[in-house]
DNA sequence: AGGATATGACTGACCAGTCAGTATAGTCAG
DNA sequence: CTGACTATACTGACTGGTCAGTCATATCCT
């Protein structure tokens, strides 16, 4: 792509901060969620991952370990907090489950479907088999949890009379599937001419709870 | 360079030659499937799917021309047959479409979720955006074509008033992504303590048509 | 001065793909 | 039947390129 000329025409714009020490961290991850979600972990150069922050590799190994320390990273700082806020949502939420599942399958949806989170989902269910620890620590901390929490919201609405009785959890899990599987499908072999999306979104949430009515 | 032309066909009516030759590229896709599911296409290395297939690296590259051809002739060997034969399926089929829903949902949400289909499907999904080509194809053969055939049956429910009124297509794939979500997730992240595919598929076909039915 | 931040240049391992050569079996002239 | 020839199937050893990770050196900011 672009090859440095050596030296001559150095930067110009010189930052008068160049303690930009705080930022490197959040730079560079960003730039390897884009790579990763792009190429997959293998395919991600740290090279391309470096050009795109703005720094050179070495420097990537000032503030992760590894590679694989990039990608664990990308879930702590990036998933996480994410389901830590979906899941105070849920806890200080008081009117009728079902309520709650639409507003979430909508915003839930749209977030997997038109923004990386999809494709980081993608990627993590792609290399979890070759990563082991990361797949756990993202197993506990992201569908543990949050299936959890989503059953006892779906619980209650069996418990008040919304819901027909059933399993909550795998309730739980299928009111989510369809809104993860598209995500990913919008970032891998989507979009296309067979599946809309915000079609598909409206009308799982409808028919689920639908379905689930007593 | 490669004037390795196979082909030059006159079959001698009679030779009753043991070559096995007739088996090695079925050896070989095999350990390839296996491999490509268990580390991804760019960590399975060719040595290994070789050591597998019992034979040396160089063989591979007699029935195949590079390690993306193997990847695409998965597709074409393994997974369009099985579409056929769905589709066949679904056009001989006569009875009320909830029942073919239910078989379907059965027979190949079990196979998504316990066979290595599931992991195929794990693994186009992850590596379409890197092999475009192998994508288009595989979305052209197997989604498109599968959407579209389900949505005819989907249709005719909807036709004859077993089903409410809807968007065929989406609905289609609304009864699908549970299925594949389920085979990718037993594939990647599971099998868990908290999601029972079993009870999650048969949870989904009847969730699925009583939401869908009058 | 000296610690913190950054980098260009390098290395060592790895791996897809190649190629010259071996092995085995079929063909056929004598 | 035999030995020379040929076609097919296969492989060990190599190459050229790639890339994660390292390190000596340089620059900046108290």
């Amino acid at each position: 792509m672009d090859l440095k000329i050596v030296a001559s025409e150095d930067k110009p714009p010189k930052t008068s901060t160049l303690k930009r020490n705080n930022e490197r961290p959040r730079q560079i991850l960003n730039a390897a969620i884009e790579l990763f979600c792009e190429l997959g972990f293998e395919a991600a150069r740290l090279e391309d991952i470096a050009d795109r922050a703005g720094v050179s590799k070495a420097t990537i190994y000032l503030y992760f370990e590894s590679k694989e320390d990039l990608f664990f990273a990308l879930i702590r700082e990036n998933v996480v907090p994410m389901v830590d806020e979906t899941i105070s949502q849920m806890e200080s939420f008081e009117g009728p489950a079902s309520d709650f599942l639409r507003f979430k399958a909508h915003t839930l949806g749209h977030t997997l479907a038109y923004t990386n989170q999809g494709a980081i989902l993608k990627l993590v269910v792609a290399e979890s088999r070759r990563f082991p620890e990361i797949a756990d620590y993202f197993r506990t901390e992201v569908p543990e949890r949050g299936i959890e929490n989503l059953a006892k919201l779906i619980q209650r609405g069996i418990d008040d009379g919304e819901f027909r009785p059933c399993d909550a959890k795998t309730a739980a899990a299928l009111f989510m599937f369809p809104l993860l599987m598209n995500g990913i499908w919008m970032n891998s072999l989507g979009p296309d001419t067979v599946i809309d999306p915000g079609l598909l979104i409206e009308m799982h949430c409808e028919n689920f709870i639908r379905g689930l009515t007593l």
